[in-house]
DNA sequence: GGTAGATAATAAGCCTGGCTTGTCATATGC
DNA sequence: GCATATGACAAGCCAGGCTTATTATCTACC
């Protein structure tokens, strides 16, 4: 499609950006003993209040084992409550406590800074494209997140080797 | 600037495409033995033959410890090899194999796949602008790249914390 | 020309954020 | 009322970063 300038590539962009983002967030965020996934897990926490560790393991499109560890985390640091579901004994409803609100808010304030600083430099119309880019894409990527192995992938090179680039 | 709706959020729609693409590339490549960061390291090389660990490391932004396993790795595959710097001789200049150029091959073919598949619904012109958009974007987070710490970062929200989007 | 300080590679060990596999208790369906 | 599915969790692994410190070499200055 466009082997061009390897730099340019779309797929070097998108992880150049992604990576550049997490950096500085992590950077600021590490502060409030916040990681990136905790704030994750909290931003999702603050919508969907008690949902279950499955619901917010699917919603962050990673395994339930990987977000026990943020929860317990978090939990620990007094931001959100498990609370037994009163209707399913095993299960246990996640919410937040006032301080993940404050947290959660701190959360969205140090993303709008991060990106208004980042944007500065374009115009309203060019941050909306953008935005709307980025949603087509991630919606054209939707298929490679869950049902974790689809068909084969033709090795187009052979004897060769292919590596990730986005990280 | 834009705490609307959380799932829409610029820095949200970056991670979310920057994570699916990670995980679509690795899971491909994973067949040829390669991991995205091999694969950035592979890319790099192809263009910029003799270079050192240290400008590796740059290109990557990453510390040099980071990608001297990636190198000893790549080594090891028989993709890159290194040679003594016969003008410094504290130095190692990195270059590819045959093997290697084949893998870089692949890895570009790979990955325009992956972004083919991802933007087909798009048009060029879509694409076009939203290569744009993230360079622009990604130009505008190249400050938070380097210089470790850079002043402070005022906390918005009381006894708030604040965590990361991107990962 | 010899020594001080910068720089290249590397070693060791830690952290985050994922994963898999397996266990246990509870629900649910037949 | 038993078989099976499901929710939470334990243990342990892996990738890919990091920091800190060591060694060898180079450079520059006196």
């Amino acid at each position: 499609m466009k082997s061009l300038p390897p730099d340019e590539h779309l797929a070097f962009l998108v992880h150049l950006a992604a990576k550049r983002l997490r950096l500085e967030f992590a950077r600021r965020a590490a502060v409030h003993g916040l990681t990136p996934s905790k704030a994750r897990a909290l931003a999702f926490l603050a919508r969907s209040p008690g949902a279950n560790l499955k619901a917010l393991a699917e919603a962050l499109e990673v395994q339930p084992m990987s977000v026990l560890r943020v929860v317990d985390d978090l939990e620990a640091q007094g931001m959100v409550t498990r609370a037994p579901d009163p209707r399913d004994r095993r299960a246990l409803r996640l919410a937040l406590t006032a301080e993940g609100e404050a947290a959660n808010r701190c959360i969205w304030q140090t993303l709008d800074a991060i990106m208004a600083e980042a944007t500065q430099h374009m115009s309203d119309e060019a941050r909306a494209r953008l935005s709307a880019g980025l949603k087509e894409l991630a919606a054209g990527m939707e298929r490679f997140a869950d049902h974790s192995d689809h068909a084969d992938h033709s090795d187009p090179v052979a004897g060769g080797t292919a590596a990730g680039v986005a990280s």
